[in-house]
DNA sequence: AAGATGGACAACCGCAGATTG
DNA sequence: ACAATCTGCGGTTGTCCATCT
């Protein structure tokens, strides 16, 4: 298919009634079209806005596909389809919402503006400190800083990086303060030594990025990789950590009970090609972090369930039961896709002492949504015995739960699983979430 | 006042991996 | 098994506005 540039697509100046409909939108005014906002109010004016205004006639008979800056219009007609069909298939939307754009100018378009959970504005101080921390941690993974900056878009981030950078560069400013380099582990101890300002330093970053940054998915496939590390001289940066994979199964715990569990807290590491559960990551030898929890004021004073996804794992937990609680003790078990599961009371935890599930050696039996997918409400679900009745493999697992029952809480510490490099470095901040409340 | 420069932003491009037929 | 298609990602470019000189 021939593409056709449209330069001249919804030039404000020429089209007066795009101008000041948004007095806080000021930075997209006059450059033609780019607010998805002016939802109300302008509707009259969408009306106007036929697209054979821009249109520019292919002749020969095919149907252009049109470049350049998106019309309320052609907006109208991707969010009302989108709307109405769900996201995906973005060349189908290209055919049937009578939009003359490719499918990937549909799906961006929409990722980057019209979606509805997308928080506009500049970035806040804490938004701030958290994309130089992921750089320092990641590299360039503009998706992945998005997916933990709730409402934010790669692109968004993407550019506020690249102008940072630049900026930085020109004023010979490290590009990453020191004080968050010591704060967070990183691959290059002289990651600011090189003058920003020297036409390599940026270069020298890339290539580090790529030379040096370990990728999870290559620990999971090239162990041999893996061994050969020099974790005192390099440690491991995932580019690509272990991501949770939550889904809802059924499970049978412990032979106590014959209740089948609705569960989202199958913790699974997602490989090239499949995903393998955690634990048999772990019981493969990958220095893997299981996923905690931290409260500063949850009260633990039922039984927990444990999932201890290896043999080896719950060989740990035996061993090693004050690193849990002093008064753990263990019994039960059940097998679960190979994992076993061990229930396990943790009595000793009481209400207003902090609840902190030793890292690398057991898990409560939690679900979390994966807390890096913007708008996704925070579900977590504590089972504990007694509370267990409550679920049936009918009783869908509701963010209310979690809400009755963690309603003194304030924030939720997530940690998400990351490698341990020799020594015990860990790579990976304790995402600080807001609890929903109730 | 006019041109130069920088910042912010939107959108496109090419590539790679995943999925589908 | 293979090719075609879809999807997502990161890099890059182009445009406009504000500020500086």
């Amino acid at each position: 298919m021939t593409v056709v540039k449209v330069e001249e697509v919804a030039k404000v100046d020429e089209n007066p009634a795009l101008v000041g409909e948004n007095p806080g939108l000021d930075d997209e005014a006059e450059a033609g079209y780019v607010s998805p906002d002016d939802e109300d109010g302008d509707d009259e004016d969408d009306e106007t806005d036929s697209d054979e205004d821009y249109e520019i006639p292919s002749g020969h008979g095919v149907p252009e596909l049109r470049k350049g800056p998106w019309t309320p219009d052609e907006d109208k007609r991707l969010k009302s389809y989108v709307e109405a069909h769900g996201e995906g298939n973005w060349n189908k939307v290209q055919r049937n919402a009578g939009l003359n754009r490719c499918g990937k100018s549909c799906r961006l378009r929409w990722a980057n503006h019209l979606r509805p959970d997308l928080k506009k504005g500049p970035f806040d101080a804490e938004e701030v400190d958290n994309i130089i921390r992921f750089h320092i941690m990641w590299g360039n993974k503009w998706a992945k800083m998005a997916s933990h900056l709730p409402g934010r878009t790669d692109n968004e981030i993407k550019n506020y990086w690249n102008t940072r950078l630049k900026r930085n560069q020109r004023h010979g400013l490290p590009i990453y303060p020191e004080y968050m380099l010591s704060q967070v582990t990183h691959p290059h101890q002289d990651m600011n030594c090189e003058t920003p300002g020297e036409s390599h330093g940026k270069k020298q970053l890339n290539e580090y990025a790529k030379e040096k940054v370990v990728d999870m998915h290559d620990l999971i496939d090239e162990v041999m990789t893996f061994q050969h590390l020099d974790y005192d001289k390099d440690p491991v940066v995932p580019t690509k950590p272990l991501k949770r994979y939550a889904s809802t199964v059924s499970l049978q715990i412990s032979d106590e009970t014959e209740k089948t569990f609705c569960s989202t807290d199958l913790n699974y590491v997602l490989t090239k090609s499949q995903s393998v559960p955690l634990g048999s990551a772990i019981a493969s030898g990958y220095p893997v972090e299981l996923p905690s929890f931290q409260s500063s004021s949850f009260t633990l004073s039922n039984d927990w369930l444990l999932q201890c996804p290896s043999a080896s794992m719950e060989q740990q937990i035996i061993q090693s039961p004050e690193s849990i609680s002093s008064q753990t003790t263990v019994f039960g078990n059940s097998e679960h896709e190979g994992c076993p599961i061990t229930k396990i009371q943790a009595s000793n935890l009481s209400s207003g002492s902090d609840a902190v599930f030793n890292l690398g050696q057991c898990y409560p039996v939690a679900s979390f949504s994966d807390p890096g997918i913007p708008d996704t409400p925070l579900e977590a679900s504590f089972y504990t015995t007694p509370e267990a009745s409550f679920l049936s493999d009918t009783t869908p697992l509701e963010t209310s739960f979690l809400n009755d029952n963690l309603k003194d809480q304030s924030h939720l510490y997530w940690q998400e699983p990351k490698l341990l490099t020799d020594g015990g470095q860990w790579f990976d901040p304790c995402h600080k979430l807001d609890f929903p409340g109730p």
